[in-house]
DNA sequence: CCAAAAGTGTTCACGGTACACCCATGC
DNA sequence: GCATGGGTGTACCGTGAACACTTTTGG
């Protein structure tokens, strides 16, 4: 079967950098490719769009196809159209960036059969195609936007402790943030539920778990309120 | 002469939201289809993308034909895929939003062959596809963007008085702001350079011009400087 | 009892905001 | 001389930043 049309046509492609974080700081999951061009290499989770398919779950496709990960952040980046990206010819990919709760999503991905893993931001393996700008252009994205929108709750546990989200902050921002000066700011907000429970299996006091209030942000912002950090 | 793939591909187009701003406000450059679907209809100016031309180049390139407007601020806004924005079939469209000194691009435009013309941006006529839309969306960026970039500068004259550029703000934000405070502000930056002239012909005191001083706001950008009004 | 992180308030500097009058110019 | 916008300063308040010690818990 074959598709004819008056002019030629890119192939229109997605591609999602999936941002994760632990104690070791900000995280991307990549796949290694089977196929050329760039065999072996180490990529972004990605693929068609169906001609049929909304280009957004296109991604949310590719993402459960490939790594398992479902049920996610996941908003508009940027599209990367430059001619000569692929070899193959005219290549436009969609790009997506998505937040997970890395401990949800750990194991799958690191163990699915097309060999997906996490590798630290700071630290990836050469990329194929034009995708180590698109994780640029992501990375700088999701600071840009961790200040003014409470997107950081997306990569926590859904209880989390304050010097969990804290830290969340510094690696995100790249730079230390005041314990006080944090947790006045923030609980200042009154988006966080304290919940009557307290983390297990620390050496030292355990500390009080919260939860993000998402309804209560959200009857803020019709009101006029602004997140931020 | 024909182009032929394995699997459907969608076409791909570019659309453009031109911001222009005058004494009346906000002002947004459409032109009327002459062909079918909507023909009659006002739109967005755009067009497709040749398979060896860069996205923005496109934009560029239909913005230059369409409504002879060149050499202007232009930025990726967001890409629009919509299985059935198109009624010919699948149409995805990057969007991009572009920013112009009115004063320089008013009559070109208005006068063009294929009938562009400038329309209040709080009352536009119905719009072809989802360019209602697509408006919405550049609208919201151009809200959010022109506090923390100056970006406001692109639909001023080059040499322009405090109250102009006080009012463009008002414009495009939407509510007022208080003179003195505005001018500390703004002053305070050390962005604008004071010129030996004078605005004329007004039946008043006569304003000061200053002009935007990119260089330097460059330089300030280097050593960790945001600009924010 | 020691190590480790949790939890907690105050002070100070700065920037945002509110606000009203005189000045220069053209008609 | 009058209408029109240009141009200017100060006082108050709230927010951001700096900063150190006690408490709790497990090992």
């Amino acid at each position: 079967m074959s598709f004819t049309y008056e002019y030629p046509r890119p192939a229109l492609t997605v591609d999602c950098v999936v941002f994760g974080v632990d104690e070791g700081g900000l995280k991307i999951l990549l796949i290694e490719r089977d196929i050329e061009p760039f065999a072996g290499r180490w990529a972004l989770p990605g693929g068609h769009v169906h001609i049929d398919e909304e280009i957004e779950d296109a991604a949310r496709r590719e993402l459960e196809e490939e790594t398992g990960v479902d049920k996610l952040f996941l908003e508009q980046l940027y599209t990367f159209g430059a001619v000569d990206r692929d070899p193959r010819g005219r290549v436009v990919t969609v790009a997506y960036y998505a937040l997970v709760r890395l401990a949800d999503h750990r194991v799958r991905a690191a163990t699915d059969a097309r060999d997906a893993a996490w590798f630290a931001a700071d630290a990836l393996p050469p990329l194929a195609f034009d995708h180590a700008k698109i994780v640029e252009v992501a990375r700088a994205r999701l600071r840009g936007k961790v200040r003014y929108e409470p997107i950081g709750f997306e990569l926590l546990p859904r209880k989390f402790t304050l010097s969990q989200l804290q830290r969340l902050y510094e690696i995100v921002l790249e730079r230390p943030l005041d314990k006080r000066n944090f947790r006045k700011k923030i609980l200042a907000m009154e988006l966080l539920v304290e919940l009557d429970e307290h983390e297990t299996g620390v050496a030292h006091r355990a500390a009080r778990l919260y939860r993000f209030d998402e309804r209560r942000y959200r009857r803020l912002v019709r009101q006029g309120f602004n997140f931020e950090i």
